[in-house]
DNA sequence: ATCTATATGTTATATCGTAACATTACAAGA
DNA sequence: TCTTGTAATGTTACGATATAACATATAGAT
């Protein structure tokens, strides 16, 4: 369900783009506690915390990145403190898991019901992402000919954005 | 390019269907020879004993599976025997990289020239590689839109295969 | 205040992957 | 045939990613 009212679905993703990324962090988490409060679950300090180093910035970051970050806080230094904020943010939609770069990145469409198709520049490590309707109906088509249920998606690019084309031509 | 002269690629994948599983696996062989031939490489005992134990099924291996395999026919026991081949493989098309699994699977549309969607049977690990054609336009597309070029694509999908399904109602 | 479910923290270990370097086999030219 | 350069295989050692199992603490309900 796209929010036609809201910057973020208007407007293509801008990881590409050089942008005020205040904005997309602060509506993102701002979307985050709406949506947890309505299913009644919490967003602790680490899962917040979590959150806000993942909305840094448009990439991707690996769990121990993000558990050295939640150590030096004042948080657990164990890898399960990461994991189990890190799963938790994904399994409600409000982080996503980049398969091929074993890390993760924070959902820029939270409260949207998508799957996700993203686009990782393999010069600058930006991660975009981006509408995979498309692609993922048409995945579904090729998995209703073989008779195959589909319970969920991994799309993924690897590539190079347009800044880092323009830098090795 | 597809080869409407051979059986696998006028027939939808077999992966989900009781099939003579023999003809899938020497067809396949035979077309790794003849590519690598082509291309002036070598299938030398450990990459084709790395191929056929990926073609003994239509599922992942592990490369830790592959390397115990590999160890107990007196091939070198250490991680780097099994990833060289696997990666050798991969890079030549004879077999995926399952990324949901941290695993690899042989092509079974080895001389095509395609971008491959995975479908995986998440109760039984059976693999189909399914046409993704369509699904990488669509990817193509939502890139372009953006501006990024795609260098490799990563299409997989979890869920229930066919027979699964049947014995999960 | 107590109870219960959830969340956090720990130790320990499993699993996946690669860097660096020594040794062996191979193909091509002298 | 013999050298010789290159590719392939093997090793040790280590780094990176992830989870099992269990102890402690905290929040919210009664």
């Amino acid at each position: 369900m796209p929010h036609d009212h809201c910057p973020s679905c208007a407007a293509p993703d801008l990881a590409f783009v050089a942008h005020d990324h205040g904005p997309c962090a602060s509506d993102a988490l701002a979307r985050a506690i709406a949506i947890l409060a309505a299913k009644g679950l919490r967003l602790t300090p680490v899962r917040r915390r979590t959150l806000e180093i993942l909305l840094e910035g448009h990439r991707a970051l690996g769990a121990y990145d993000v558990l050295s970050r939640l150590a030096s806080e004042g948080f657990g230094a164990q890898p399960p403190v990461a994991y189990r904020a890190l799963d938790f943010l994904e399994e409600h939609g409000l982080a996503h898991r980049i398969r091929r770069l074993n890390s993760f990145t924070a959902c820029m469409h939270i409260g949207e019901n998508h799957t996700a198709a993203f686009l990782i520049c393999r010069a600058c490590n930006a991660i975009s992402e981006a509408p995979a309707t498309p692609s993922r109906a048409a995945l579904d088509s090729a998995a209703s000919a073989q008779g195959f249920a589909i319970e969920s998606a991994t799309i993924e690019a690897l590539g190079l954005c347009p800044a880092c084309q323009r830098a090795a031509a």
